[in-house]
DNA sequence: CGGGCCTTGTGAATCATTTCACAAGACCTG
DNA sequence: CAGGTCTTGTGAAATGATTCACAAGGCCCG
């Protein structure tokens, strides 16, 4: 087995995910190969990093050919694990847990919530679809016997990290975590934060700076 | 005015909103001063990294005390831009539009959704709230009249780039894309996405690394 | 008011990521 | 099958971010 040249940094992983959707559109479009320029093109970086990003997990381009579409879909799904279904568990059947309930992308890439949860007794035993809601003290059994190892956290803050730590203890090993603190879990434990605010809070600060000083920048004048 | 030693990187940045946001919870705490290791333990990184990202903006904090809670939650909101209101247009008028529309953590910041657009005509006027849903043909009048440098865009991957187009045309220098596409816009435009279904496959691929091949995972076990 | 204790602010060193540059192949054409 | 053209895969160089380590200050106590 002869892969794995180097561990794969954060962005790199976040990169292959893009690569891969942009290879989807460029199967729409019926195109049956690409090279690394064009994928960097769809993805907004560089060739060299494109095909930096792929070495570490093979060789799958042809040189003077390029990549073809198909098959490197294939091997980025199985990169990314998505050549499975992934079970996974929704707490919080809020706004935003609604929204990502129905969102289309999730499905598409294999994941299926198929168990919600809320600690509101108004909402549970309500259905969204197949799936009804269940009240909180289910959440061990649920996590069990879906064998959900992925949730998605769409609670307020302040019983956030009680909750993680029960769905951790249940078995779950990774958790896409839209409330806005820091959940402390053991480092095994997959964390990814959604934090909304934040994105906004970037974006004011670029056009704050840029609207007062926007002297010191540079970058796209001198050249390459 | 001696602040700016160097240019702040993207991740210092995020990590000022999430000093914010600790500071908030220290202030409410009854905490007055905090040192970096405080911060840093709130939020997850190191005493000196948050020392040199605030190292960026100026000397706030005192030898020997650490940072006064209050005073530093202004400084940041200032360098962040937040110390003003920001008006904000919504264009997409679905579930995750509909999330973000109820979400509290943007009014908490000065981010006013002040307009909603959605090409739905079954849509266009209804109320959320205080704000009707405009059609998509008055996108330039609404973003010019209220005045919005900010926009979110939660509308499916197909009418998101000419929408994106329209909203710079009409002055908008901040976009928040929840469309999984590359938005293609002049370098000056400063565009945050958010992609959900990438989110996951980054948890995906790590549980699905671990539990294959964990042998050349070191980090935690040997310490260092 | 001097000594001890803390914690900041920051150059220097380390570590990580990105970009460069080019040899090694692969295909095509004649 | 040789020569031309293209594009990959990858060490090496450049750039960027984080961590280290410590001098400079500030506070408190006696």
């Amino acid at each position: 087995m002869p892969r794995r040249r180097s561990k794969p940094s954060e962005s790199t992983i976040r990169r292959l995910s893009l690569y891969l959707r942009a290879l989807e559109g460029l199967g729409e479009e019926g195109e049956s190969t690409a090279s690394s320029e064009l994928l960097a093109g769809r993805v907004g970086t560089t060739a060299a990093q494109v095909r930096k990003d792929l070495s570490h997990f093979g060789s799958f381009g042809k040189r003077g050919l390029g990549y073809e579409v198909a098959p490197l879909q294939v091997h980025l799904k199985e990169i990314l694990g998505l050549h499975r279904r992934w079970p996974v568990v929704l707490v919080g059947a809020g706004r935003i847990g609604s929204a990502l309930f129905e969102y289309p992308h999730f499905g598409a890439r294999g994941f299926e919530i198929v168990a919600i949860l809320d600690r509101d007794p108004a909402k549970v035993g309500r259905r969204w679809g197949e799936v009804e809601i269940s009240p909180m003290d289910e959440l061990e059994s649920v996590v069990h016997d879906r064998k959900a190892e992925l949730a998605i956290l769409t609670i307020p803050w302040d019983g956030a990290q009680d909750v993680a730590e029960a769905l951790v203890a249940a078995g779950v090993r990774g958790i896409l975590n839209f409330a806005p603190l820091q959940l402390r879990l053991p480092p095994e434990i997959e964390v990814n934060d959604v934090n909304l605010a934040l994105e906004m809070e970037a974006l004011s600060f670029a056009l704050h700076l840029g609207g007062s000083q926007v002297d010191g920048v540079d970058a796209r004048s001198g050249e390459g």
